[in-house]
DNA sequence: TCTGGGGTCCTAGGACCC
DNA sequence: TCTGGGGTCCTAGGACCC
């Protein structure tokens, strides 16, 4: 049976949403990213940014360079982006149920069958976009197609505020002029391998023989790519996915020496990883310490601990622990960061919310108390309504308070959004 | 140009067991 | 003396995506 799969992208979210709320920034490029000035990339910016050559993921200096002096720079907000964004996943609830965000602005539905209610697949898109407009005011794109992979290539085909439906019949022809880069696993390093043989377009690439994409490629890899160029591919959209991994990592403003900052770090990573586990209700039994040194050159380590865990002085004392034994001595660190996963079976957020947090919900003031043995349970002084900032959160923050002084405001970027008192 | 942060999935080798 | 095949788990790295 053939599904009606549609996909949704708002248009440059985060610039979009900036300027909505700054009307003052209206019609002016406007990068959402790192500090000018900083070690960051570009995440998002305005379509009059675009018109510059600037995307995301450009280094932030990079795009300075190519932007007038007007440029509006903003830091991310994520706190704002994730609240807009569940508005937005809300609101397309009830278009269909069947939701599978997969980012924060970009989401599939599967609206087979909704023909007999709505109309016409265009009628089905416009609602779409009509839901987001009324609901943040904000302009999607929307691909309707009988898979995900069409969707969102149709989605992608007509930007901003596009609708575009490809009929199966028609899928073929959609995909065949298509730049090879558009099939999914077709990126910085597998796509030369094809354009050395002189491929260009999906319809190159399908007249490669599935052995032929096999030995290149890898099996797997192979055979998915000889799919995606007849159109085949994925069409169910699942609904509440869960999370595979819980990660926090940081890139520093100047490569870091001093092992008692990395320490710090690595402990306001545990502490942030495992407050997002226990308030996931997940607790994970594979703990990764990733390190970054100067050059780029980026190793992970990981552990299988015995008990699944949630506990920041746990993922603290692992990660320290893999870093030691990696005898990396004290070469230049630019970036570190810990991560969390493998779910203790069947008990992950979606089968028991909340299982491991109860001891969390106390209300005990954990300020500025000594942390090391409050219980076993996962419970540690980060919690509390997130209020009160932990000791180690107080000497990290002096730390980069230090770094800022050194190199100027709005260099330090931390992932995520947080209360700060 | 000089490369964020948060993810997912795959590969390949080695250990270990039957 | 030399040497199996398969399955599973663990680990490191890498490609890719938004």
């Amino acid at each position: 049976m053939t599904r009606l799969i549609l996909h949704l992208d708002l248009d440059a979210f985060f610039a979009a949403l900036e300027q909505r709320d700054h009307p003052e920034w209206r019609g002016l490029p406007l990068v959402v990213g790192a500090a000018p000035g900083g070690r960051g990339v570009v995440a998002t910016c305005s379509y009059e940014a675009r018109r510059y050559g600037v995307h995301s993921a450009m280094p932030i200096g990079e795009a300075v360079r190519r932007l007038p002096p007007e440029t509006v720079y903003v830091r991310p907000q994520m706190a704002r982006y994730a609240e807009a964004s569940r508005q937005v996943m809300t609101a397309l609830e009830r278009l269909s149920p069947v939701i599978e965000p997969v980012s924060v602005d970009e989401a599939f539905l599967d609206v087979t069958g909704l023909e007999r209610l709505i109309g016409p697949p265009e009628a089905i898109g416009r609602q779409a976009k009509m839901l987001v407009q009324e609901t943040v005011g904000l302009t999607a794109s929307v691909g309707i197609g009988p898979n995900r992979l069409i969707a969102k290539l149709a989605s992608e085909r007509d930007k901003p505020d596009g609708l575009t439906v490809v009929p199966s019949e028609t899928v073929q022809a959609f995909l065949d002029p298509l730049p090879l880069t558009v099939l999914r696993g077709l990126g910085r390093r597998t796509a030369p391998k094809l354009r050395a043989l002189g491929l260009e377009t999906v319809a190159d690439v399908r007249a490669l023989s599935l052995e032929h994409l096999r030995r290149l490629l890898g099996a797997h890899q192979g055979t998915r790519i000889y799919q995606q160029a007849r159109g085949l591919a994925e069409d169910r959209v699942e609904v509440g996915r869960s999370r595979q991994s819980i990660s926090k990592e940081t890139t520093f403003p100047e490569d870091v020496t001093d092992p008692a900052l990395l320490r710090e770090t690595l402990r306001w990573a545990a502490q942030e990883v495992a407050y997002l586990a226990r308030h996931g209700g997940y607790q994970g039994t594979v703990v990764t310490l990733k390190i970054r040194f100067r050059g780029f050159e980026t190793h992970t380590r990981t552990q299988t601990l015995r008990m699944p865990t949630a506990d920041d002085r746990t993922l603290f004392r692992t990660a320290w622990a893999l870093l030691e034994a990696g005898r990396w001595g004290a070469r230049p660190v630019r970036l570190i960061g810990l991560g969390l996963s493998a779910w203790a079976q069947g008990l992950d957020a979606a089968v028991q919310p909340d299982l491991f947090s109860g001891a969390n919900r106390s209300g005990a003031d954990w300020s500025g108390a000594n942390c090391s043995d409050v219980n076993r349970s996962g419970a540690t002084c980060s919690d509390a309504n997130r209020a009160p900032v932990t000791p180690t959160e107080t000497r990290l923050n002096e730390t980069l308070d230090a770094i800022r002084a050194r190199f100027g405001p709005g260099v330090i970027q931390r992932g995520g959004q947080r209360r700060r008192p």
